[in-house]
DNA sequence: CTGATTTAGTTTAGCGCTAAACTAATCTAG
DNA sequence: CTAGATTAGTTTAGCGCTAAACTAAATCAG
């Protein structure tokens, strides 16, 4: 019997032999399934570790067959968020055989084109889907979701939201920290550039700029709160409204990365030193942060843990799991100060 | 017989009956393999097309066995080029079966970390490698290469590698195109910001540039041409050297987006309008180049295609294909003109 | 002490596909 | 007109894994 071209070979049956169990022992202890005693599970995990056994994905998935096919849409493939959500599911996936299919979705995030990209992917097979933001809002509450009848989970959608699984930080407890910190500094009038309403963390992130000012007694001035809608360019005209206030803000927090990076242009152009004569705050920090100068002051959300977290939560659905209780992730932010922040303000 | 959990169902088998052949038929119909008549050909191929058939990728790697599993390592999980090659692979991963396996490599571009990191991605069962610039670069005719013993691929490169498939821009020529731009717009002075020379594109560009002022019997003057490491500071003080000329130059060529960033936040600190007071040129086309202002003109690369291009280049070598011919691949750049070119500069 | 239950496994069958070996008809060349 | 080659398929045997059904021993309730 010719042997077929081999793959780097350690197949679950070596360890079943080298365990003295059977394959499917060796199937349960490595999914954790079935139950085992002390001694089979200890022999098994020595199997294991010395022949440097790796599961085949293709295999799990093929017998499994219930074996997530997981569909992503993105709208930008040239994406550092994308990119952090890939490398987060792919882990995941590694680890649990499943696979992973994208598809354009669309620039803009229109629902017909969108429900359109969704339907494809599960045509093509895909029996879960992820979302980055901003599609997640465009569906939610909408019938494509039911139509497709997959569990979903999104990333980073600022709000639980009903019929998926979502995986998140706290938008508003971050953006609070944020705004606190720019208080603590010395600042008192501190400007916000929000986000479009549409976006589910918009209000979020504003709730807890609004609730660091009004802990610390500080009023709101409705003249200090603008909207862009997450573009750079939003917040070219959004930062400039701010800046030709009579009385301007001392201090810029804006909702997301891209504007405030504008903004750091807007006070280049006027020749606001920063942060001496402007303080400027982001939100995600993405790599732009660190390509504008100073680099930017932001809140971390740890974007590949996070889609990690949401694909291990699809597999698990798709094999029947409990769901309860992993509908509403929320993970952890991180306040990174870096040169768009610190000085106290010169006060007037 | 208990059916097992289904999936969306449409398998070759069904294809098969309904064409009237045996699976094997469809499956060569597919892969393109084997002979076949006219008459069966369209048979099978208005049944896959009726049906809406797609082939199981887990089915079709775990029997032909040979299936690529392709490690790919980065440097950065929240970087655009990586989403752009990631997006690249996993297309052309979906049709043939691929598996993609991710693995950090370590943020210096330090031989024995990376060296590490292969070494892991082959022992948890990698058949083939793709790497992003600059590890390309790290490797190049370095044991690590032949210890491995599997193909790989590097994307954008600069250059063809020895020992592996090059998927890449003609870096030269693109550097000449934008140079050519700026002479024809007037520019008699312009600056150029390398990379570092052990990086395979910058003498490719770097070259192009000096092609096209010698083409136009400009002088090559040596304070003209700084160097940068690639990143947005290094930039900020090469720039800077060029601004602090007694005769600075008009536009300034960088070698790549971020270091153009760079010049751009420089020229606004010092209040030099862009593009009437300094032209400027970036390479590569990443975010950034839209999220500066005024956007950046600049050179894409492809680089989802060209991804795909390698992964399918290293499947076709792992199924025992003839390599002749696709180890060196140059695929088409374009060169996109934004904000901050085009206006004539000021003579003296 | 007996039948029912639990524990710790094993056996069987098959996921959807393709490599390799085979077959049957048709075509060549001498 | 026949042996050898070519064409157009088919059959068989798995790829490596897991779901589901089964079994044998140990434990338990009454």
């Amino acid at each position: 019997m010719a042997r077929r071209r081999g793959s780097t070979g350690v197949t679950i049956q070596a360890v079943a032999e080298r365990a003295g169990t059977s394959t499917m022992t060796v199937s349960n202890f490595l999914n954790g399934t079935g139950k085992m005693g002390d001694a089979t599970r200890e022999r098994v995990r020595e199997a294991v570790e010395a022949l440097g056994y790796k599961p085949n994905a293709a295999a799990r998935a093929l017998a499994s067959s219930g074996a997530a096919r997981i569909g992503l849409v993105y709208a930008n493939p040239q994406n550092a968020f994308l990119s952090a959500m890939l490398v987060g599911t792919l882990h995941a996936a590694a680890t649990r055989g499943a696979q992973l299919m994208v598809q354009h979705g669309g620039k803009s995030a229109d629902y017909e084109t969108l429900a359109e990209a969704l339907r494809a992917l599960v045509r093509s097979g895909a029996n879960a889907l992820l979302l980055p933001p901003p599609y997640s809002e465009v569906v939610v509450g909408r019938p494509i979701l039911a139509e497709l009848g997959v569990p979903v989970a999104v990333v980073a959608a600022g709000r639980p939201m009903p019929g998926m699984v979502t995986v998140r930080v706290d938008d508003r407890a971050a953006a609070e920290a944020m705004t606190n910190l720019l208080i603590e500094q010395g600042h008192r009038r501190i400007g916000f550039i929000g986000g479009p309403e549409s976006h589910g963390s918009t209000a979020g992130r504003r709730q807890g700029y609004r609730d660091a000012l009004r802990t610390h007694g500080l009023a709101e001035e409705a003249e200090l709160m603008v909207d862009g809608d997450f573009t750079f360019e939003s917040a070219l005209d959004a930062g400039e409204q701010l800046l030709e206030l009579p009385n301007p803000p001392s201090a810029i927090f804006a909702a997301n990365d891209d504007m405030a990076a504008a903004v750091i242009s807007l006070a280049h152009r006027r020749g606001l030193r920063i942060p001496e004569k402007l303080a400027i705050a982001g939100f995600d920090d993405t790599p732009i942060a660190v390509k504008s100068w100073p680099p930017l002051t932001t809140i971390r959300q740890p974007i590949a843990d996070m889609a990690e977290r949401a694909t291990l939560a699809l597999v698990t659905r798709l094999a029947g799991g409990d769901s309860a209780g992993d509908d509403d992730v929320l993970v952890d932010f991180t306040l990174v100060e870096r040169g768009t922040t610190g000085f106290l303000p010169d006060r007037d």
